[in-house]
DNA sequence: AATTCGTGGAC
DNA sequence: TGTCCAAGAAT
């Protein structure tokens, strides 16, 4: 079979989804989603998944399908226990789509997952490859699952110059996946694709060496893999300092209510600043002084901030210069869904004794 | 079409 | 230490 072949006739697309698929066998990594054919549990782990790797996202999945073992527990959680179990995997909007489209499935659907490519797509949170993803792994249908690892498989395999983050070139990839979809097994080489791209097809030191379709890449054929796949805009990050402040008083700190859109949307969180971002301490708080308590560094999307931690025991008629904000005890404080940053520093607040709290004693608060 | 939405691992 | 980037979706 010649390289030209392999994307103009079905015989040569059949060999080589055969030979990944028999790669996949014999090399498949043991995850615990993998061990379950329940659609719902398949469909959490492809949501967890997004933009996330398979090594962060093993714990939370084992955790999730404990605490809410059905479509219909979902349904029927707090929202606060929910973004409490997602609390630390980031984008938090997937967690609260979760719970959403667990109220229509329990409500509207039966309790069961749709067993269509369109109506799982109609889901919140639902795109074309988590679509995908459930309607094959989960229902055995012979749709793709296109994400960045299958980009960039396929823009190798067909040497790609064109940006795979274009319609031009998704569309490329999409027809070439397509065609080499087996029927048989289409849920099996949606992750074989996705298996090869995370273990051999990877971005920095491909190991062509050991891949099942290296005599059938292109990229490998003009040695040009690492020259894909094109993107056609990278996002370029920006840095900021600023300061993250805890107000302590009768053994509660103070936490402020986040917007109910946008970053961290109705999330609490220590009051923070940063020149790029929005100012929003009280005024009071601006003259505030106290002890330094280290630096931590806060990244999300592009920003990367480094916040001075200052602990500040609160004088008298602050709270009335503070509102939109309340205090916690530690016990409250521990059950809170935070995001990263403001979970960092009450690890630190614990282990440093700086506030108490029942269900974390000082041994547990050495995690 | 271009942005926004988190976090931490890997090198 | 800095940079890239990961089983994407919504707007």
């Amino acid at each position: 079979m010649t390289k030209k072949e392999l994307f103009t006739s079905r015989q040569g697309a059949e060999q080589a989804a055969s030979a990944l698929l028999d790669w996949y066998d014999r090399v498949r990594r043991p995850f615990p989603w993998r061990e379950t054919t329940d659609p719902y549990k398949i469909w959490i782990s492809e949501v967890m998944l997004q933009q996330t790797q398979t090594s962060r996202a093993a714990d939370y999945y084992l955790r999730w399908t404990g605490l809410f073992p059905t479509a219909e527990a979902l349904a029927r959680a707090p929202e606060e226990d929910v973004l409490k179990a997602w609390e630390g995997l980031g984008y938090y909007g997937r967690a609260r789509n979760l719970r959403a489209a667990a109220k229509v499935i329990a409500d509207t659907l039966g309790r069961k997952l749709p067993e269509s490519y369109e109506e799982l797509l109609a889901l919140p949170g639902v795109g074309p490859y988590t679509a995908g993803a459930v309607a094959s792994i989960a229902f055995g249908l012979p749709v793709p699952a296109v994400d960045a690892n299958g980009k960039r498989v396929f823009s190798r395999l067909l040497d790609l110059g064109c940006p795979v983050d274009r319609s031009a070139g998704e569309g490329a990839v999409r027809e070439a996946f397509s065609l080499m979809l087996p029927r048989d097994r289409p849920g099996d080489f949606n992750q074989a694709v996705m298996e090869l791209g995370a273990t051999l097809c990877v971005p920095r030191s491909p190991k062509c060496g050991e891949c099942p379709l290296s005599g059938v890449c292109r990229a490998r054929e003009r040695g040009t893999a690492l020259l894909r796949p094109v993107f056609s805009r990278r996002e370029k990050g920006e840095t900021a300092e600023g300061r993250m402040l805890v107000l302590l008083r009768d053994g509660k700190v103070y936490l402020r209510k986040r917007p109910s859109r946008g970053l961290w949307a109705g999330f609490e969180e220590f009051p923070w600043e940063a020149p790029p971002a929005e100012p929003l301490l009280p005024h009071a708080l601006s003259r505030t002084e106290g002890a330094d308590f280290g630096l931590i560094r806060c990244s999300f999307t592009r920003w990367r901030i480094t916040l001075r931690v200052v602990i500040v025991p609160v004088p008298d008629g602050l709270e009335e210069n503070a509102p939109g904000g309340r205090w916690a005890g530690g016990d409250e404080l521990a059950s809170l869904p935070l995001p990263a940053g403001s979970a960092r520093v009450r690890k630190m607040l614990f282990r440093a004794g700086l506030i108490a709290c029942l269900s974390r004693t000082p041994k547990a608060g050495a995690e």
